[in-house]
DNA sequence: AACCAATTACGAAAAATTTCGTAATAAACT
DNA sequence: AGTTTATTACGAAATTTTTCGTAATTGGTT
Protein backbone atom coordinates (compact mmCIF):
# COMPACT_ATOMS: atom_id res chain seq x y z
CA UNK A 1 0.00 0.00 0.00
CA UNK A 2 1.28 3.64 -1.05
CA UNK A 3 1.62 5.60 1.77
CA UNK A 4 0.23 9.04 2.13
CA UNK A 5 2.33 11.83 1.45
CA UNK A 6 3.10 14.41 3.92
CA UNK A 7 2.68 18.10 3.82
CA UNK A 8 5.90 18.91 1.89
CA UNK A 9 5.57 15.84 -0.52
CA UNK A 10 2.08 17.42 -0.84
CA UNK A 11 3.50 20.48 -2.16
CA UNK A 12 5.66 18.68 -4.83
CA UNK A 13 2.82 16.22 -5.74
CA UNK A 14 0.65 19.73 -6.24
CA UNK A 15 3.62 21.19 -8.47
CA UNK A 16 3.61 17.74 -10.58
CA UNK A 17 0.11 17.46 -11.03
CA UNK A 18 0.18 21.17 -12.57
CA UNK A 19 2.91 21.37 -14.88
CA UNK A 20 3.36 17.28 -15.57
CA UNK A 21 6.84 15.54 -15.19
CA UNK A 22 10.03 17.43 -14.21
CA UNK A 23 13.56 17.91 -13.31
CA UNK A 24 14.22 18.92 -9.45
CA UNK A 25 15.64 21.53 -10.29
CA UNK A 26 12.36 22.91 -11.88
CA UNK A 27 10.06 21.55 -9.41
CA UNK A 28 12.60 23.19 -6.92
CA UNK A 29 12.10 26.64 -8.81
CA UNK A 30 8.53 26.73 -8.62
CA UNK A 31 9.06 25.94 -4.68
CA UNK A 32 11.02 28.82 -4.41
CA UNK A 33 8.76 31.14 -5.50
CA UNK A 34 6.55 30.11 -2.38
CA UNK A 35 9.01 30.06 0.11
CA UNK A 36 12.88 29.96 0.64
CA UNK A 37 14.19 26.00 -0.08
CA UNK A 38 17.06 24.09 -0.80
CA UNK A 39 17.93 22.50 -3.63
CA UNK A 40 18.99 19.44 -1.86
CA UNK A 41 16.02 19.35 0.38
CA UNK A 42 13.50 18.95 -2.56
CA UNK A 43 16.28 16.87 -4.09
CA UNK A 44 15.61 14.46 -1.05
CA UNK A 45 11.78 14.66 -0.21
CA UNK A 46 11.40 13.84 -4.14
CA UNK A 47 14.08 10.32 -3.35
CA UNK A 48 11.81 9.83 -0.33
CA UNK A 49 8.39 10.04 -2.49
CA UNK A 50 10.14 7.64 -5.09
CA UNK A 51 11.01 5.07 -2.23
CA UNK A 52 7.40 5.20 -0.97
CA UNK A 53 6.11 4.80 -4.93
CA UNK A 54 4.75 8.13 -5.00
CA UNK A 55 6.26 9.08 -8.11
CA UNK A 56 8.63 7.42 -10.61
CA UNK A 57 11.50 8.49 -12.26
CA UNK A 58 13.36 8.77 -15.52
CA UNK A 59 16.73 9.10 -16.45
CA UNK A 60 17.66 11.89 -19.19
CA UNK A 61 21.55 12.18 -19.61
CA UNK A 62 22.58 12.71 -16.10
CA UNK A 63 18.91 13.95 -14.56
CA UNK A 64 16.50 12.58 -13.73
CA UNK A 65 12.66 13.45 -14.16
CA UNK A 66 10.34 13.23 -11.60
CA UNK A 67 6.12 12.36 -12.34
CA UNK A 68 3.59 11.59 -10.16
CA UNK A 69 2.22 7.84 -9.40
CA UNK A 70 -0.34 8.81 -7.50
CA UNK A 71 -3.61 10.58 -9.33
CA UNK A 72 -4.65 14.02 -7.91
CA UNK A 73 -8.35 12.86 -7.32
CA UNK A 74 -7.30 9.80 -5.75
CA UNK A 75 -4.94 11.51 -3.36
CA UNK A 76 -7.69 14.09 -3.05
CA UNK A 77 -10.16 11.47 -1.64
CA UNK A 78 -7.77 10.22 0.74
CA UNK A 79 -7.11 13.41 2.01
CA UNK A 80 -10.95 14.09 2.38
CA UNK A 81 -12.01 10.90 3.82
CA UNK A 82 -9.23 11.64 6.50
CA UNK A 83 -11.10 15.18 7.08
CA UNK A 84 -14.14 13.46 7.51
CA UNK A 85 -13.13 11.14 9.50
CA UNK A 86 -11.24 13.54 11.69
CA UNK A 87 -12.87 16.62 12.34
CA UNK A 88 -16.62 15.73 10.80
CA UNK A 89 -17.71 13.17 12.99
CA UNK A 90 -17.29 10.67 9.70
CA UNK A 91 -20.39 12.55 8.04
CA UNK A 92 -19.05 13.58 4.57
CA UNK A 93 -22.65 15.36 4.24
CA UNK A 94 -21.40 17.82 7.20
CA UNK A 95 -18.25 18.67 5.32
CA UNK A 96 -20.27 19.87 2.37
CA UNK A 97 -22.25 21.76 3.87
CA UNK A 98 -19.57 23.82 6.08
CA UNK A 99 -17.46 23.92 2.95
CA UNK A 100 -20.64 25.39 1.00
CA UNK A 101 -21.51 27.82 4.39
CA UNK A 102 -18.14 29.43 3.91
CA UNK A 103 -16.84 29.56 0.35
CA UNK A 104 -17.63 32.81 -1.65
CA UNK A 105 -19.33 30.62 -4.16
CA UNK A 106 -21.17 32.10 -7.34
CA UNK A 107 -24.37 31.51 -8.28
CA UNK A 108 -23.28 30.26 -10.85
CA UNK A 109 -20.43 28.00 -8.98
CA UNK A 110 -23.83 26.85 -6.77
CA UNK A 111 -25.93 25.75 -9.35
CA UNK A 112 -23.42 23.68 -10.99
CA UNK A 113 -23.55 22.12 -7.70
CA UNK A 114 -27.33 21.82 -8.06
CA UNK A 115 -26.93 20.56 -11.53
CA UNK A 116 -24.29 17.76 -10.03
CA UNK A 117 -26.70 16.51 -7.25
CA UNK A 118 -30.07 16.07 -9.54
CA UNK A 119 -27.67 14.23 -12.14
CA UNK A 120 -26.17 12.08 -8.59
CA UNK A 121 -29.89 11.07 -7.78
CA UNK A 122 -30.39 10.08 -11.42
CA UNK A 123 -27.78 7.80 -11.84
CA UNK A 124 -29.00 6.29 -8.22
CA UNK A 125 -32.56 5.31 -9.31
CA UNK A 126 -31.62 3.60 -12.74
CA UNK B 1 -2.88 33.40 17.52
CA UNK B 2 -3.80 29.81 18.91
CA UNK B 3 -1.64 27.35 16.68
CA UNK B 4 -4.09 24.67 14.71
CA UNK B 5 -4.02 21.43 16.51
CA UNK B 6 -2.15 18.26 15.86
CA UNK B 7 -3.47 15.02 15.12
CA UNK B 8 -3.32 13.40 18.25
CA UNK B 9 -4.63 17.00 19.78
CA UNK B 10 -7.79 16.65 17.28
CA UNK B 11 -8.17 13.27 18.94
CA UNK B 12 -8.49 14.83 22.05
CA UNK B 13 -10.79 17.58 21.05
CA UNK B 14 -13.15 15.22 19.65
CA UNK B 15 -13.79 13.74 22.64
CA UNK B 16 -14.07 17.33 24.54
CA UNK B 17 -16.49 18.02 21.54
CA UNK B 18 -18.45 15.14 21.86
CA UNK B 19 -18.83 14.49 25.36
CA UNK B 20 -18.35 18.13 26.83
CA UNK B 21 -15.42 19.08 29.89
CA UNK B 22 -13.83 16.15 31.48
CA UNK B 23 -10.95 14.92 33.59
CA UNK B 24 -7.81 13.43 32.05
CA UNK B 25 -8.67 9.72 33.24
CA UNK B 26 -12.00 10.31 31.33
CA UNK B 27 -10.46 11.45 28.28
CA UNK B 28 -8.13 9.20 28.17
CA UNK B 29 -10.42 6.05 28.63
CA UNK B 30 -12.06 7.25 25.83
CA UNK B 31 -9.46 7.39 23.47
CA UNK B 32 -8.33 3.91 24.80
CA UNK B 33 -11.23 2.12 23.39
CA UNK B 34 -9.70 3.18 20.02
CA UNK B 35 -6.15 2.61 20.30
CA UNK B 36 -3.82 1.95 23.23
CA UNK B 37 -2.59 5.16 25.28
CA UNK B 38 -0.69 5.59 28.29
CA UNK B 39 -2.56 7.98 30.59
CA UNK B 40 0.28 10.00 31.06
CA UNK B 41 0.72 10.71 27.55
CA UNK B 42 -2.52 12.06 27.20
CA UNK B 43 -1.82 14.54 30.34
CA UNK B 44 0.97 15.64 28.68
CA UNK B 45 -1.20 16.21 25.39
CA UNK B 46 -3.67 17.92 27.40
CA UNK B 47 -0.44 20.12 28.91
CA UNK B 48 0.58 21.22 25.84
CA UNK B 49 -2.78 22.01 24.39
CA UNK B 50 -3.12 24.00 27.60
CA UNK B 51 -0.09 25.80 27.00
CA UNK B 52 -1.38 26.69 23.26
CA UNK B 53 -4.42 27.80 24.25
CA UNK B 54 -6.49 25.30 23.13
CA UNK B 55 -8.12 24.13 25.78
CA UNK B 56 -9.14 25.68 29.17
CA UNK B 57 -8.77 24.10 32.46
CA UNK B 58 -10.50 23.96 36.14
CA UNK B 59 -9.46 22.29 39.59
CA UNK B 60 -11.96 20.79 40.67
CA UNK B 61 -10.22 19.02 44.35
CA UNK B 62 -7.51 17.76 43.27
CA UNK B 63 -7.86 17.16 39.47
CA UNK B 64 -8.26 19.19 36.23
CA UNK B 65 -11.31 19.18 34.11
CA UNK B 66 -10.70 20.55 30.87
CA UNK B 67 -12.25 22.04 28.43
CA UNK B 68 -12.30 22.94 24.53
CA UNK B 69 -12.14 26.38 23.78
CA UNK B 70 -11.79 26.38 20.03
CA UNK B 71 -14.72 25.86 18.55
CA UNK B 72 -15.73 22.54 16.53
CA UNK B 73 -17.13 24.47 13.28
CA UNK B 74 -14.52 26.95 13.45
CA UNK B 75 -11.95 23.88 13.66
CA UNK B 76 -13.49 22.42 11.06
CA UNK B 77 -13.21 25.43 8.68
CA UNK B 78 -9.36 25.84 9.46
CA UNK B 79 -9.31 22.21 8.35
CA UNK B 80 -11.31 22.58 5.51
CA UNK B 81 -9.31 25.66 3.81
CA UNK B 82 -6.25 23.85 4.79
CA UNK B 83 -7.58 20.79 2.62
CA UNK B 84 -8.68 22.94 0.19
CA UNK B 85 -5.46 25.23 -0.45
CA UNK B 86 -3.23 21.84 0.05
CA UNK B 87 -5.27 19.48 -2.52
CA UNK B 88 -7.99 21.33 -4.44
CA UNK B 89 -6.30 23.93 -5.78
CA UNK B 90 -7.91 26.67 -3.71
CA UNK B 91 -10.95 25.85 -5.07
CA UNK B 92 -14.18 24.84 -2.41
CA UNK B 93 -16.48 24.33 -5.34
CA UNK B 94 -14.02 20.87 -6.27
CA UNK B 95 -13.94 19.74 -2.72
CA UNK B 96 -17.91 19.84 -2.58
CA UNK B 97 -17.88 17.80 -6.09
CA UNK B 98 -15.66 15.25 -4.77
CA UNK B 99 -17.15 15.06 -1.36
CA UNK B 100 -20.51 14.46 -3.24
CA UNK B 101 -19.47 12.22 -5.94
CA UNK B 102 -17.79 9.90 -3.41
CA UNK B 103 -19.94 9.66 -0.69
CA UNK B 104 -22.59 7.48 -0.34
CA UNK B 105 -24.92 9.57 0.63
CA UNK B 106 -29.14 8.73 0.35
CA UNK B 107 -31.60 10.58 -1.32
CA UNK B 108 -32.31 12.94 1.84
CA UNK B 109 -29.68 13.75 2.32
CA UNK B 110 -28.83 15.18 -1.48
CA UNK B 111 -32.23 17.04 -0.52
CA UNK B 112 -30.78 18.35 1.83
CA UNK B 113 -27.78 20.13 0.28
CA UNK B 114 -30.58 21.67 -2.46
CA UNK B 115 -32.41 22.86 0.18
CA UNK B 116 -29.08 24.31 1.65
CA UNK B 117 -28.11 25.77 -1.55
CA UNK B 118 -31.15 27.47 -2.51
CA UNK B 119 -31.14 28.79 0.78
CA UNK B 120 -27.84 30.32 0.18
CA UNK B 121 -28.84 32.21 -3.19
CA UNK B 122 -31.55 33.38 -1.35
CA UNK B 123 -29.56 35.20 1.26
CA UNK B 124 -27.56 36.79 -1.28
CA UNK B 125 -29.96 38.01 -3.23
CA UNK B 126 -31.09 40.18 -0.01
C1' DA C 1 0.14 12.47 61.65
C1' DA C 2 1.35 8.65 58.58
C1' DC C 3 -0.24 6.12 54.61
C1' DC C 4 -2.47 5.26 50.23
C1' DA C 5 -4.25 6.05 45.78
C1' DA C 6 -4.60 9.02 42.20
C1' DT C 7 -3.17 13.09 39.76
C1' DT C 8 0.05 16.33 38.06
C1' DA C 9 4.68 18.09 36.76
C1' DC C 10 8.80 17.44 34.50
C1' DG C 11 11.99 15.84 31.52
C1' DA C 12 13.41 13.20 28.17
C1' DA C 13 13.28 9.23 24.83
C1' DA C 14 11.26 7.70 20.43
C1' DA C 15 9.39 8.51 16.08
C1' DA C 16 8.36 11.11 12.15
C1' DT C 17 9.28 14.91 9.22
C1' DT C 18 12.03 18.51 7.23
C1' DT C 19 16.28 20.47 6.14
C1' DC C 20 20.80 20.75 4.37
C1' DG C 21 26.05 19.95 4.07
C1' DT C 22 29.40 17.27 1.83
C1' DA C 23 31.10 13.91 -1.11
C1' DA C 24 30.60 11.11 -5.16
C1' DT C 25 29.25 11.02 -9.95
C1' DA C 26 28.40 12.23 -14.61
C1' DA C 27 28.07 15.18 -18.48
C1' DA C 28 29.84 19.04 -20.99
C1' DC C 29 33.54 21.86 -22.31
C1' DT C 30 37.94 23.22 -23.23
C1' DA D 1 42.46 13.89 -20.80
C1' DG D 2 41.71 17.48 -17.37
C1' DT D 3 38.66 20.96 -15.58
C1' DT D 4 34.38 22.87 -14.66
C1' DT D 5 29.50 22.56 -13.64
C1' DA D 6 25.35 20.45 -12.36
C1' DT D 7 23.17 16.45 -10.43
C1' DT D 8 22.72 12.70 -7.32
C1' DA D 9 23.71 9.96 -3.15
C1' DC D 10 24.37 9.73 1.54
C1' DG D 11 24.18 10.77 6.08
C1' DA D 12 23.10 13.37 9.60
C1' DA D 13 21.39 17.62 12.05
C1' DA D 14 17.22 20.17 13.29
C1' DT D 15 12.44 20.33 14.17
C1' DT D 16 8.07 18.70 15.35
C1' DT D 17 5.13 15.38 17.26
C1' DT D 18 4.13 11.49 20.12
C1' DT D 19 5.05 8.67 23.89
C1' DC D 20 6.04 7.50 28.52
C1' DG D 21 8.89 6.90 32.96
C1' DT D 22 9.73 8.86 37.33
C1' DA D 23 9.21 12.02 40.89
C1' DA D 24 6.49 15.38 43.32
C1' DT D 25 2.05 16.68 45.01
C1' DT D 26 -2.53 16.42 46.70
C1' DG D 27 -6.59 14.85 48.99
C1' DG D 28 -8.69 11.39 51.34
C1' DT D 29 -8.20 7.32 54.92
C1' DT D 30 -6.83 5.08 58.62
Amino acid sequence: MIPQPTEKELDILQVLWAKGPQTVREINDQLQSEKEIGYTTTLKLLQIMHDKGLVSRELNGKTHIYKSIVSESATQQKMLDKVVDKVFKGSAMNLVMQALGNSKSSDKELDEIRAYIDQLKNDKND
